[in-house]
DNA sequence: ATTATCATGATTGTCGACAACATCTCGGCA
DNA sequence: TGCCGAGATGTTGTCGACAATCATGATAAT
């Protein structure tokens, strides 16, 4: 997990200097969060988890109210915290709302990006069908390099407040979801083709058609995991389905 | 500020019941720093403001974690916080993001509006003509009103996600906005069609045309606001313009 | 047997103090 | 005179302890 693939010159989150302990443990826990290490629902409480980082209970603090902003923890006053509990309906709301924002972003890429941005989208694009041929199975790549092309995109946008929204604040809860759903990538050619589209409008300038590309590409993902959600819901006649129902989120 | 006209039921944000001293003083802070009290630049320190609210420092530093998350400060490590201070830039940057998720929202009412809702709508809309009416200098009434307008269609999408992201986390910004750039509301005729229109589409259900319109209603704002801004820097040759332009967000 | 009440335990909220760090000031030196 | 560095000062980061609050379980009354 630890270690990318490095080809496209990994998007480099800046690789954050920790000054502080808070700091440290709150990546921390982020990152256990993400990776389903603390599951859904799991009772997060300070005296535990600040003896298990061995430090106190201030900076632990000051990391859960990070992770509440990332909506990865719930709190209740006197109460304690849990691991947010995903379910499929916010899930689609959280399509809604990224449907809303990346087809801005697209909009916006068209305009702004740079020459040197859309060629590294690009190279984005050709790793992952690279990868993709090679082996098809090691969908956990493809996916991370999924958020990446998505990722390039909102950053191309050059609206700070939109990259802050998307790549920080929505960016985790996107990655919880899919270890949550165990998004099993599919359609990855249908998606390869419309992420070529993108790229093509964002370099020939038409805001519109990025736009409106960008919106179908993340309505048809939504579409998809409902379809997927109501399929496995049937199959269990009625019955509870299981949280990580055989959804696909290919991004 | 604190009396409200109480005519079309302010849409009630449920009164949090302050249960904790962190919850009180973040109130107390936020309405300082949205209200002008506290300056944008304005350093905060956390000695003083405990001493100056009577509380202790650990409160007083989880309230300011608050702030931090809502973007109405803006702290560095081993530094300090000041209060944020706005540019134009990003002021249109938030109306990029205004646009993109208020007309996802408006889209969405028109599909989950009830009735009861849509006539809450047109009942704050008659309310705003008849303020109009009586007292066009009154520009404060009307512009709470109008985000009052907008803030009911949010809440109609019916979307948690949504609702949270512009109610809870852009709100106060968008109201810091306001009282930063002094704005003083202009053709408001216009934004009352624009705004009748909207609720018409959404009553029909016509969730493209609502989405198409607000988007329409967001943009012209932000271009009102962009050219009297570029208006004002005109009028100054080239020189610094002052913080408090006459800019219009009447939206 | 069921429900209400209360005691117990654990967790969160709050506090004051100490340590680490950044900034500012002032003196020394080229 | 201007620049650099050491010390002083104030702020933030961290810690441990105490108080307030909530959940749990046992006990007793109906």
């Amino acid at each position: 997990m630890s270690e990318y693939v490095s080809e496209p010159s990994t998007p480099d989150t800046e690789l954050p200097v920790v000054r502080t302990l808070a700091e440290r443990v709150f990546h921390q826990l982020q990152r256990a969060i993400v990776r389903g290490e603390l599951p859904p629902g799991t009772r997060i409480t300070e005296p535990g988890l600040s003896s298990h980082y061995g430090i106190s209970r201030g900076p632990l603090r000051e990391a859960m109210r990070r992770l509440e902003t990332y909506r990865l923890i719930e709190r209740v006053p006197h109460v304690g915290a849990r691991v947010v509990k995903l379910s499929m309906d916010e899930l689609l709301e959280l399509f809604d709302v990224r449907e809303a924002l990346e087809s801005m972003a697209a909009r916006l890429a068209a305009k702004h990006m740079t020459a040197e941005e859309i060629a590294g989208l690009r190279e984005v694009l050709a790793f992952h069908e690279r990868q993709d041929d090679i082996s098809s199975a090691e969908a956990y790549y493809r996916r991370e390099g999924d958020l990446d092309f998505h990722y390039r995109i909102v950053q191309g946008s050059h609206n700070r407040m939109l990259v802050t929204l998307l790549c920080d604040d929505l960016y985790y809860l996107v990655r919880l979801y899919r270890t949550q759903f165990s998004a099993k990538g599919s359609r990855p050619q249908r998606a390869f083709v419309e992420h070529h589209r993108i790229v093509d409008a964002i370099e020939a300038g038409d805001a519109e058609l990025a736009e409106l590309l960008m919106r179908r590409h993340v309505s048809a993902s939504r579409e998809n995991v409902a379809a997927s959600y109501a399929k496995a819901l049937g199959d269990e006649e009625g019955g509870e389905v299981s949280l990580s129902a055989n959804t696909r989120s290919e991004e």
